[in-house]
DNA sequence: AGCTCGCAATCATCCGATGTTAAATGTCCG
DNA sequence: CGGACATTTAACATCGGATGATTGCGAGCT
């Protein structure tokens, strides 16, 4: 229920807006009557259980390898019934990052294992304060193999709409204000060119490509002012040789983009404005 | 309601032999063992109806928009308590495959929204008599997009242990008897190399992959005798030029040995054994 | 010492009750 | 007659206690 990008089953509305979620639903102090008077929406309890420990361990708060708590102790932790423990971990093994077995209790599994490209999965591991640098450079990398060749595909096999939806992307991108409208702009351009390639294999990197984005955004536009705007004649060089149809043009055109967007990224080590959150692990996040 | 409180939960298909060890597969001993997932040790009852109803939803039995029962009606069909199939719906909605809501049922969600490269979902699409050709397509187009570029990070990037890994499925494919040795060392071979990149989020193809493969040979090989054995040369010289670091000499031979498993795929339209001719139902991956 | 067996920890499943949500429908008053 | 509000209701959400199954580990037997 959490990924999903048109259809928001609760409605709640996490993605866009990070603020410090550090609500404190997860004390003890259980308090069945959450009754309150009040109808905020609830993002319910398995989505809490699941995303807690779903950072925890992406975070490797809980590091490959150590077994997290029995169920008992969890319902107790969270304050919820076994039920949704349950189902939050049968979530948590579905996407590879914990394998459960009878006696053994259930295990944190090497990252190898972890379904990588999966929205939630990257969401964990990317929508940090401070996401992982090898971590997203190794994600720009897969996306400089895929979307050259995605663009290319475009433009041998886009539909007059597909050049449409792209064309006003890129519109969209040019008009764009401010960071909330850029980044929006930014992603809707590159769904496009995967929707135009009508592959449902590669529409499947849809979700990973709007969280990664996300991402880049939030690392690389407050290192250097000028690299959205800077990126857009190439997205528009893109843009005109799918239009034309050329597949060869396409693709080095979306070689340009990544190629700067990766620029950035790597740079961003020095020049940053930030100089926390540089020793990895230990924050002080830590719940008993 | 269910027949009675009695334990005879064993009529279903569940072999209780705690001993049986599922050896055997593994013909190389590369002294990594092929860790399986724990869905391989033991069926189990939610096992049975997540991978009955992933089924049917990937064959489109029950297609995109549909709701499928409600919850009671599950529990009565396969037997079992709420919690299994509320756990198994739970599995389900977490690979995208449906959409719950409360009061409005658990509906299917179109193709686009699924986890693609999910190794369960792959599974329940292609690991039918007969995967959709159209699909198994796409993902050949994908494959030829991630791997041979993932052969040449491998060129740039592979350890000494890479290299031996690598060069021990190749000895192995030429030495295999059988289709499920030689399958076997094609998945290794390609399974190595994705590590060799030492990029996580390609390596986190490798299940993807994994599974394909076996999808591919069941296709190919019953169509075409030598095939198997006629792409051992492009995967050797893949391995050389891995080998040798000579990164775009990889790329290529990658690419041979792609295209050779595409042009395999793509002519199996006739002589095969299937006997079924229904179209099917193309389904879009022309237009949306 | 080595082997077997039983304990206990931990997950797996069942079950019946109750809460929550939101679509559908009915009601009432202007 | 029609729209705003109340009621019904079908579905999922959660709870919590009981029971079964599996298995690591150590006690006890040979």
């Amino acid at each position: 229920m959490i990924a999903s990008s048109t259809k928001s089953v609760y409605g709640l509305n996490i993605p866009a807006s990070p603020k410090s979620r550090r609500s404190g639903v997860n004390g003890l102090s259980s308090a069945k009557r959450v009754k309150s008077s009040e109808k905020r929406l609830k993002p319910g309890r398995i989505h809490v259980v699941l995303t807690t420990l779903g950072r925890e361990i992406a975070q490797e708060i809980i590091p490959a390898g150590a077994v997290l708590p029995p169920e008992n102790e969890l319902e107790a932790r969270f304050g919820v019934g076994r039920g949704v423990v349950r189902e939050a971990i049968k979530m948590l093994s579905g996407k590879g990052l914990v394998s459960v077995r009878p006696r053994h209790g259930t295990r944190v599994l090497p990252r190898r294992d972890w379904s990588l490209l999966d929205r939630d999965v990257l969401n964990w591991l990317v929508g940090e304060d401070q996401p992982d640098r090898e971590l997203l450079l190794a994600i720009q990398e897969v996306r400089s193999i895929i979307e050259p060749a995605a663009a290319a595909l475009a433009a041998t096999r886009a539909t007059k709409q597909d050049r449409q939806r792209i064309n006003a992307a890129l519109m969209a991108m040019e008009a764009s204000g401010n960071q909330a409208t850029a980044t929006a702009a930014d992603k809707a351009f590159h769904l496009a060119i995967l929707d135009a390639t009508h592959n449902p294999v590669l529409q499947g990197f849809r979700g990973a490509i709007d969280t990664i984005l996300s991402a880049v955004f939030v690392v690389a536009v407050d290192s250097v002012a000028g690299w959205f705007e800077d990126n857009i004649p190439n997205h528009a060089s893109t843009a005109r040789a799918i239009d034309e149809g050329d597949a060869t043009k396409a693709r080095k055109a979306m070689e340009r983009v990544l190629g700067l967007t990766h620029s950035q990224l790597s740079k961003k080590r020095v020049g940053a404005v930030r100089r926390d959150a540089e020793p990895r692990g230990s924050r002080s996040l830590r719940q008993t």
